[in-house]
DNA sequence: GCAAAAGTGTTCACACTACACCCATGG
DNA sequence: CCATGGGTGTAGTGTGAACACTTTTGC
C-alpha cells in the first residue's frame, strides 16, 4: 500500500456500545445516560467510549464496565454484537461502532455506582428514543439476548450465587417476553440437571413461605456444552 | 470533541473480507485468493478490500461481489458476521475487518469469472491455512451457516430456482456435516410446505431415473416469519 | 381465615428417530 | 439383467403444552 492510499484509508474512527442488561430479581433494565457534550448533547444514548487505535476493543469495553458500574468480571457475561458502520452514523466523521451486549446482576453496589454516574435504568421494552443509531443497537441486543438464553443459559449471570426458580423463571419471562407455566418451567430446568439445590432457604422474614435456593452447575455445563450440547427452551 | 482528540482517534483504516460459500450440486466450497502483493505476499487469504471513509461497507461487499464473481444479488444472501479488531492483526496499522459471508449456487459464469480472477474454490472443510487472522474468520463463518442453515432457510440461496429433494438434502448434509436419513429428511421438508412442485422434472438423459423438481416458496416463507417461525432442523 | 407464593402430575398431541424395500431407467 | 438413484410408511420414543389443587405462613 502507497503512503497515499494509507493516508486515503487511515482515517476512521473506532468506538464501542454497549448494551447493558441488569437484572434485578423482578425487571430486566437497559443502561441509558444523558449526552453531557455535542453532538447530541441532551439526547439519551448508550454507554460507549471512542477507541485509540492502539486500545483493543475487549480492553475498551472492560474499562468502560469499570468505570460505569465497577463489575465484576467474572460474573458477567459479554459478547460482541456486531459492527454498526453505516457512513454518516456520526456527524464528527467516519466512525465504525462494534456494539457490544453484557448480563450483569444488579448489586446495590452497581445500582449507587451507576446512580452516581449519572445513568439510568429503563425496563427492557419501555427504552427510550436515543441518539445517533443506538435504537437499532438497542433492538438487534435484545433479539440476540432473546437467542441466546434460550439456547445457552446465560441467564445465570443474571442472577446472584444462589436463586429461587420463581426467579430464574421470571428472568426467563422477561427475556424472552412472554409468560411461562410453572410446572413445565420446573420440569425443564431440573431435566436439565444443570441447577443444584444449595441447601438454603430464602429468608423467612422476607415472604410468606420459604422457597429453596438453587445454583447453576457450571462444571457440568463446560461438560456438557464442549459436546455440542445446546440448552434449551 | 478537540481537533487533538480528532487527530488521536480517526487513524484507523476499515476492511471487509468474504467468506463466500459456494454450492455446485455437490461440494461446499470456501473461495480463497493468493495474495499479490506485501504484506503476506503469496500467502492464500480471504477475498477482502480496504474500505475508504466515504463508502459503506454494504457497498464494498456489494462491489467485491461484482468484481469477483458478477453475482446475481437476487439469490445472494449476504450478512455480516462480526467485527474483528485485534490490534495488531495487520501489520500495517490499526485494521478494523468486519467480516461477511455469502452464499451462493455455483453456475459456471461465476466458475469462469472465479477462474479469471485467480480465485480457487476449497471444500468447506478442506480449507488450507490463511494469512491474517482469515482462519478464525472462516472458523466463524462456518459456525454462523450450521446454525443459520438450521433455523432459516437460508440454503435455497445455494441452489438454483428448480432443484430437486436430493440436491436439498445433499446442500444440508455438507452445512451441517452429517447425514441425514432420506425418509425423514423429505418428511420434515414437505411437512413445512415451504417447498413448491414446479410440474418439471429434471432431464431423462442426464439421470437413470428422472425426479420431480421443487422451487422455495418465498411468499409463504415471508409471512410465517413475519410471526416469528422458525424453520427447523 | 385469607391472601400470597411454593410446590407438585397427568394427559394429549406432535415431532424426531430408526429402519427396508420397490420402481423406473440406461447401459 | 443389473446398477443407479427416486420414491415411499410405520412403530416407538421423547418433548412441549395445557391444566388445578394443596401447603405454608404472615397479616
Amino acid at each position: 500500500m502507497t503512503d497515499e492510499e494509507k493516508a486515503k484509508y487511515f482515517q476512521v474512527a473506532l468506538c464501542s456500545s454497549l448494551v447493558l442488561f441488569g437484572f434485578d430479581g423482578e425487571e430486566l433494565k437497559i443502561l441509558v445516560y444523558k449526552k453531557l457534550n455535542d453532538p447530541f448533547k441532551g439526547a439519551l444514548v448508550l454507554p460507549g467510549k471512542y477507541i485509540a487505535p492502539t486500545v483493543s476493543n475487549d480492553q475498551a469495553i472492560h474499562e468502560l464496565l469499570i468505570e460505569k458500574i465497577a463489575y465484576d468480571e467474572h460474573q458477567t457475561y459479554i459478547e460482541q454484537l456486531k459492527a454498526f458502520t453505516k457512513v454518516f452514523r456520526n456527524p464528527l466523521g467516519r466512525v465504525v461502532n462494534v456494539a457490544y451486549y453484557a448480563l450483569v446482576k444488579l448489586t446495590p453496589q452497581i445500582q449507587e455506582k451507576v446512580k452516581s454516574q449519572g445513568g439510568e435504568w429503563y425496563a427492557y421494552d419501555r427504552v427510550p428514543d436515543l441518539a445517533f443509531d443506538h435504537n437499532e443497537i438497542v433492538q438487534y441486543a435484545k433479539e440476540r439476548v432473546k437467542r441466546r438464553v434460550k439456547r445457552r443459559p446465560v441467564g445465570f449471570n443474571l442472577l446472584g450465587d444462589e436463586f429461587t426458580i420463581a426467579q430464574l423463571q421470571s428472568l426467563y419471562e422477561k427475556a424472552l417476553n412472554r409468560e411461562l407455566d410453572k410446572r413445565n418451567f420446573r420440569k425443564k430446568i431440573f431435566n436439565s440437571n444443570l441447577i443444584i439445590e444449595t441447601g438454603n432457604t430464602t429468608d423467612p422474614k422476607q415472604h410468606r413461605k420459604v422457597s429453596k435456593l438453587y445454583r447453576f452447575d457450571e462444571e457440568k455445563y463446560e461438560k456438557l456444552s464442549l459436546k455440542g450440547y445446546d440448552f434449551l427452551f
